[in-house]
DNA sequence: ATCAATCGAGCAAGCGTTTGCTCAATTCTA
DNA sequence: TAGAATTGAGCAAACGCTTGCTCGATTGAT
């Protein structure tokens, strides 16, 4: 079987109390013991029994990560590995380790999270979407389990700690440089609409084209699925219009990729018939070709910080109050947007 | 404080071993009995308390994953979320959850995975890559832990149950179409020389080749690592030579995307000037520009293979033996190779 | 030298489940 | 109708660890 604190007790000629109080490193104990106990336990290769430990002591080392339904989806959008890179950095640093549940249906997702909490299993929850109406953050609130969005979370948003970037104003950032780099027909292609991140983007682009006195064309706004196969279709649409967007904005990189391959395939050149800008500077934005000019959100950040809000929430050395942090972002450009161009036609 | 088993008891009237009895659904409890105490579940909103039921039970209901060291770099590369894709489909269809750790160095991964599974954290292992002289899987082996491998493990590898897909096979494949194509220059851009995928890929390569009556020449065989970047360096030594290849085979797209971008910038034409085929046909392998010729090898899968072989061996209806399953490849042929050309000089 | 204060370590009661045994009540057999 | 067999449920002992309390031994103050 296997080799428990008794055993240890045994060995160093202690009571089981005093070798869990040299674990905890217990200032009771007198140094001598401490490292007879000590070496006791590095000879017989002892671990602790992770269950017995947090059920004495109700508390786990470790972090529930709540993706969204149908995770093993979204695990196809490089932003999920790259936030879990961030997490797992931090949670690591601080001895927190990561479990994941997923689910299908979003009732699954819900009724994983309800295990995962009313089970004691994690000390605290991190929810990698923010999606309008969800049901996971409307329990996780009620319940007063420590948790932490990534992303704008809807509703009262000032009672809940979140993560975030700035995508209004970033979509606002874009949409103008696009507007200065000489275009004035820019069309947007955002994702679900129920998620935050494609209002909040949306608005911005709405927002810089009417600060250019730019009209908000209803038919220049596009809805795709976050995945590439979505953004063909949109591609196809907007061109399909009397008067073409010279230029697009996407809500998202992988996005951006199939309406660049669709453009492609349609025989124009980009950026020198549509420029294109998008969002995350995933990996391999830098890769496609043309290369895409895209917006570092520092998806890497969020994750991070967000595994350290909700550190803090645990420990409760976190205030009551919700708190939000904002990474930082920046445009990082590239080919696939253009050249600004002495003398472009305007209008 | 949290609602207990001995709650639900008094709810119903029955006393606290009946109740595990109708959460296990024992038949020996009438169906009047669990009828009532599971309304009384219902109406308490009962959860079990995962410790206390681990620490009886001996059984957690979670698989313990771990990532190469460095975990954190290798999230980068798409295939582990789609391995993760498999495994956690596989994982939820059975009830299982996962539980991560990662680390920077091998030390601290291995000690990791030490805490896993003496602290009895989880119920197996499943280890995400194969690498030479590898300490966890050593120490798993030596504990006889449940624990499978993506990849071929080395050493002894009949006694440890693994899931792969036939890297020696598919590489030779590769290079017969290239062949076929009419090249007689190609060249083979790898991974590390510690990771097996490597080694057989390598191989099947050289074997094609000799096959068909060409020497295999070291110059033509460059290693980097596995990310974008080191393809780009491997690139330009090669096509430093007096007599470049033609065509190249790369070890993984992530690093073949690398390759292409590095000979759009050599203003070389793919396929035209250089032909690229790779491996993995990982999602962006489609949207690459040009897309990409890869090996599909269908990494979703050979996650869920792996959980299904781990399940086996934790509820030990799996052979003591090692067992191992090959999942099947297949060429998807894309832009990159180039076609066949009539009269193509040849030599 | 006496008594209080301090220190180091052990006792034992949890933490919330599971499960082998026991036992009362019911049904069946002869 | 008595006794055996069966059924349904409860008792209590684990599982391995933490922690409030107790207590003997040492130290220090007077």
């Amino acid at each position: 079987m296997q080799i428990t604190i008794k055993d240890v007790a045994k060995h160093a000629n202690v009571a089981p109390s005093t070798v869990s109080r040299v674990i905890a490193n217990s200032p009771r104990i007198s140094q001598k013991t401490k490292e007879r106990v000590r070496s006791s336990m590095e000879e017989l290769g002892y671990h602790p029994n992770i269950h017995a430990r947090s059920l004495a002591n109700r508390s786990t080392q470790s972090i529930g990560l709540v993706m969204p339904s149908a995770a093993t989806k979204t695990l196809q959008n490089p932003f999920f590995p790259e936030v879990l890179r961030g997490i797992s950095t931090k949670a690591h640093q601080n001895g927190y380790s990561l479990y994941m549940t997923t689910g299908v249906t979003e009732e699954e997702v819900l009724s994983g999270v309800i295990e995962m909490v009313q089970g004691r299993r994690v000390d605290g929850v991190i929810v990698l979407y923010s999606r309008e109406d969800d049901k996971v953050v409307q329990y996780l609130r009620q319940t007063k389990f420590p948790f932490v969005v990534v992303g704008k979370p809807f509703g009262d948003a000032s009672s809940i700690t979140y993560v975030d970037t700035d995508n209004y104003l970033s979509a606002r950032e874009v949409t103008k440089h696009l507007y200065n780099l000489g275009h004035r027909c820019i069309a947007f292609i955002g994702g679900s609409d129920k998620l935050a991140v494609t209002q909040d983007r949306r608005n911005g682009y709405a927002t810089a084209l009417m600060e250019a006195g730019i009209p908000v064309r209803e038919d220049y706004i596009a809805r795709a699925e976050f995945m590439t196969k979505g953004g063909a279709k949109a591609v196809r649409e907007l061109l399909r219009l009397e008067e073409p967007p010279t230029a697009v904005v996407v809500s998202d990189d992988m996005m951006a990729l199939g309406v660049i391959s669709t453009l492609s395939e349609m025989g124009l050149r980009i950026p020198e018939d549509v420029a294109v800008v998008s969002f995350n500077n995933v990996y391999i934005a830098e890769h496609s070709n043309p290369p895409l000019t895209s917006v570092e959100i520092n998806i890497f950040g969020l994750g991070f910080e967000a595994t350290n809000c909700l550190i803090e929430q645990i420990g409760d050395s976190a205030p009551p109050y919700g708190k939000r942090v904002i990474v930082p972002h920046y445009l990082v450009v590239r080919q696939s947007c253009g050249q600004k161009k002495a003398g472009q036609p305007v209008e």
